[in-house]
DNA sequence: TTCTGTCAACGAAGGACTTCGTAGGATGGG
DNA sequence: CCCATCCTACGAAGTCCTTCGTTGACAGAA
């Protein structure tokens, strides 16, 4: 096994997209981008993304569907310790803060928050 | 009003080490990497971070001693965000029960959560 | 004064990322 | 059959990041 697969800036916006849609096309992963990127781009970031083994792909028609094989979680290894321990000098109390008050949550949302801290204590005790 | 200033990799590496120390020379920042990067890279970063207005800079003997001028807030800013429509697609809860997971919390810390948590609902509600 | 160590300035090399141009294969209509 | 279209493959340009070598200034010790 290697390093938790780094995805460069480009590439996450990719892998946004195969998470979220389950999987695309060429054309399709380029549509779901709000820039205007060339087809050729995307096809080439696809090609890197497989070469990394990030996302594999099956034949349609002509064409290549994409998927994605690197999982959103083994993405986020890391990434948040890093921003907790830079930006946030190591605080998770902090980040969450700072998390809340970057997009207000529904009040559904809190509630499950919530049960994620009772959970975690339960766990604990 | 420019963007919310972008940080590189590397930039924020630095800047961390100035938000923690909340000021340093060349050598002290370079001494507080864990890595063993070049004086002269340090250095040049640095003055990078200066041109981006990120630190500026006071004279001290016969060299400068830098201060951050952005807070990590405005760092933070964005890149929670992305993290969250990316990574954890659009999901805070997603974010929060992964933190947890990456990084235990004291049982103290788990309680300030949820007082920020209270915090919330009281302004909402 | 001369040597040595510390410092900032600058330029440039090397590599990683992103982007696209061009080529070539296949498909379907006329 | 021939052309327009849609697709992948490949190579390469351009840019951004990171790193460091070299230079010149200055200060203190010998």
């Amino acid at each position: 096994m290697s390093n938790p697969t780094r995805f460069t800036e480009r590439e996450l916006d990719l892998m946004a997209v195969l998470w979220k849609a389950g999987s695309g096309t060429v054309a399709e992963v380029r549509d779901a981008l709000d820039d205007d990127t060339g087809y050729t781009t995307v096809l080439k970031l696809l090609q890197i993304l497989e070469q990394k083994g990030a996302v594999r792909h099956e034949r349609e028609g002509r064409a290549y569907r994409y998927f994605p094989v690197t999982g959103a979680e083994e993405a986020s290894a890391g990434a948040l310790s890093r921003l907790v321990d830079t930006v946030f000098q190591g605080s998770s109390e902090l980040l969450l803060a700072r998390l809340l008050s970057e997009r207000t949550p529904t009040p559904e949302e809190v509630e499950r928050m919530r049960e994620i801290l009772d959970e975690l204590e339960e766990d604990v005790g």
